[in-house]
DNA sequence: GCGAAGGGTG
DNA sequence: CACCCTTCGC
């Protein structure tokens, strides 16, 4: 059986919901997790996501700001929920979909000084990837996983615009960096889209909406991921390649978010 | 010639521009009379006028709140620059179209306490009724003259959904409907839409938002008015009756601003 | 630039 | 209810 699994941070699930179903019919993702919903769990619109064929929800949401869900076509078994967010935000979400444990983030973006002393905001961040790192550490690396979000940092050098000036921009600065290089050892995470989409080549999920036109200057970031565990290596490999993207066409439609949805397929 | 000119509070001209357009294709005002354009004047949408037909403007605007515009079709020409608001909103702009002086305003709704004592922004509206009617009580009646605009008041009983209920609130108050009746009186100004569509027939020009439906409670106020100078009365009844009228089905378009356009035709 | 938030107005 | 404002965050 193929799984779709997507992520995509929408920046208000009620604002984006057209671009939603549109999404879903066009890519039929099996499971889609969201980051940024920007709404109580009673205004989540689960009639529109019943509608698009994916009425298996968990959602973590709180008033206005972050939240996370993922819905499914198929139906979803508890996972492990993790405690990594200190300051109680809406920003991790779980679930267990075909035997595949999905863990779904919104990492703390992390505020303008890249300093943990000076900045609360950056210390969260950092502390955040700490603790979910020592989670993963415990785990099985047999067992099928996947941790997938907008995860707030560009790991690699051809994952932003110009990596000599980003550097020293929150995203992309070495500690940042260095912190999601310890989450993928820790649990000796794939990154899967990457594997797809091999370095040198250029490859981002989030562009500004302050630019005038994105593919013009193109001054992206990869910020949306799905790491595999060693265990579901198999099941993402089985057809030979990795078959993942990023789905940057979806940044040119009408009232886009300001992240492309990223998917990968499994045959499980 | 026939000269329609209309008047409405659009409620952000910007918001609005797609109604404006259908009500421009639908109706061929050749003069619109706009109320809360609420944008500066750079930011005034003036190549959707001039594709509408509508190229000639005069424009008082402010930042956000109030402002007005009269749209032409037929080239403008000065008219007096009326100082009768106090407080230096942009609530007045005049124009002089085919012979005709246009005075279009958008007077102060007034607050809520109807006492000028404890209510500035009562005062504040009672004092601009009063520098204009000092203003048209010097004028030459026989000159053509047509002052139109958001007037908000309701002067008659039954221009308003309950005159007993209404006659405690502001926009219906004894007061203010004095204040009203002595604008009229002080040129011998004709109510034209009155005229038009006489007592006791109710008629109105403006429902709240808040109501759910606005056609079953029907609590409207007629607060926009076309009110013309004894100079003016022959080219508005060349035809016998009065050709006025409120555009309400406009209230139920899409999207639409809480009063519907008012027209009125003249031969000139 | 584009989302939220709360506050003010009609 | 539905516009404006400002502040905030990304």
């Amino acid at each position: 059986m193929r799984l779709r699994l997507c992520t995509w941070n929408v920046n208000s699930v009620r604002l984006r919901a057209e671009q939603v179903a549109r999404f879903v019919a066009e890519h039929a993702p099996d499971v889609l997790c969201l980051q940024e919903i920007k709404c109580q769990d009673a205004e989540f619109p689960r009639k529109a996501f019943e509608e698009m064929g994916l009425p298996h929800l968990r959602i973590a949401a709180q008033k206005g700001w972050h939240g996370v869900a993922i819905a499914s076509r198929l139906p979803i078994e508890d996972a492990p929920r993790l405690d990594v967010c200190r300051e109680g935000h809406a920003r991790c979400v779980s679930a267990k979909v075909a035997g595949v444990e999905v863990q779904n983030f919104y990492i703390p973006a992390g505020g303008d000084v890249p300093d943990r002393a000076q900045n609360p905001k950056f210390d969260h961040k950092l502390d955040f990837f700490e603790k979910l790192t020592a989670d993963m550490a415990a785990r099985d690396p047999k067992a099928p996983l996947a941790v997938v979000g907008d995860l707030n940092v560009a790991p690699g050098e051809f994952d932003v615009w110009s990596h000599r000036q980003m550097s020293r921009v929150v995203s992309h600065t070495p500690v940042e960096v260095e912190a999601f290089a310890r989450l993928k050892a820790s649990l000796g995470f794939t990154d899967l889209v990457r594997e797809a989409v091999p370095e040198p080549q250029k490859l981002f999920s989030w562009w500004s909406y302050r630019a005038q036109d994105f593919r013009a200057s193109n001054r992206g970031l990869r910020l949306d991921h799905i790491l595999i565990s060693p265990g579901l290596r198999e099941a993402a490999f089985r057809l030979g390649a990795a078959a993942a993207r990023v789905h940057d066409d979806v940044r040119e439609w009408e009232r886009p978010s300001d992240h492309a949805p990223v998917s990968a397929d499994f045959v499980i």
